[in-house]
DNA sequence: ATCCATTGGTTCAGTATTCAACTTTCTAGG
DNA sequence: CCTAGAAAGTTGAATACTGAACCAATGGAT
């Protein structure tokens, strides 16, 4: 039984302050991110499955494995597919192996697409985050936030 | 004009690890936080407009600030009002000095809410995010990202 | 005083997301 | 074999978000 009425404890000024930050990074980075691929017709999440499909073998991955990859429910993918199959960039096509399964296949146009606009995406992520730390930062941050996602992963099985 | 045909500057693999970790974090701790609120029956943007309500002179805030503060549009946070007000959260309120204008007040339910659910949601964030960092980390964590705030915030100005 | 460009906010239509219900196929236990 | 679950995906209805169009009030200019 846990105390619900314990003094719980607050955040320090600093604390509150860091968290303030994160928050404000994370909103402001996605906007822009988002922005910056506006004019390419993407969303953040369409390019985002080009990006697993395009580094996956023959180009294709099931439904449930993009879907964990992009920690993204079952039924957002079906949807986001069929739009970015209406689109042209992704073809669904049947699972040999396991006949309920179906694999979504990057299309000619879809990796087209990808190759004209993944530099551009990069220099955005470069200009917005990356390229504003300095290499011992960025390694300083990966070696605090890498556990946290560690812990986070694994926190996401339960319940 | 900008030479589009430049080889671009990829990711290193450090970079591309780190980057990638940034996006996991941000993910899975908003997904964490919001299951957090759920059993209280609020999301994360609601608990937002509470703290910001809560922290104001008067438990009321312009429509236009509100937006402002939470980095939401316009018409977004007027739906999300009209949500809350049907919630009986919060409540629009006439601005004398410009007619124009509305406030979103805090309602003596909203108030009792915030101080019921804010504990826990404080516990949440160090559970998930702050506690799994040593102060220094933390430090460290805030100086790296606030410039990177900064720039994104001046940027978002633009264009 | 009058005009008009801004600001504050809402609304509507189109699009995206969620959640639960459903179909089909697979797997394990008897 | 046969059956009860579980897993892979889809679908549909309800909810939320976006972007443009809109109305009303403001604040300067002239």
């Amino acid at each position: 039984m846990e105390t619900d009425n314990a003094t719980p404890r607050w955040l320090t000024e600093d604390e509150q302050c860091a968290w303030r930050t994160h928050l404000a990074v994370n909103r402001l980075l996605t906007y822009q991110l988002e922005k910056d691929l506006q004019p390419f017709g993407l969303t953040y999440n369409d390019y985002e499955i080009l990006v697993n499909l395009s580094e996956s073998e023959s180009l294709r991955m099931r439904m449930s494995d993009l879907a964990t990859a992009t920690l993204q429910s079952k039924s957002r993918l079906s949807h986001q597919i069929t739009r970015m199959e209406n689109a042209g960039l992704v073809r669904r096509e049947n699972c040999e192996s396991d006949r309920r399964g179906l694999y979504a296949v990057l299309t000619d146009e879809g990796l087209a697409t990808m190759q004209k606009v993944a530099p551009h995406h990069v220099a955005s992520v470069r200009k917005h985050y990356i390229d504003l730390m300095t290499p011992e930062a960025l390694a300083t941050l990966r070696a605090t936030l890498g556990p946290i996602a560690d812990h986070l992963h694994a926190q996401r099985g339960k319940a």
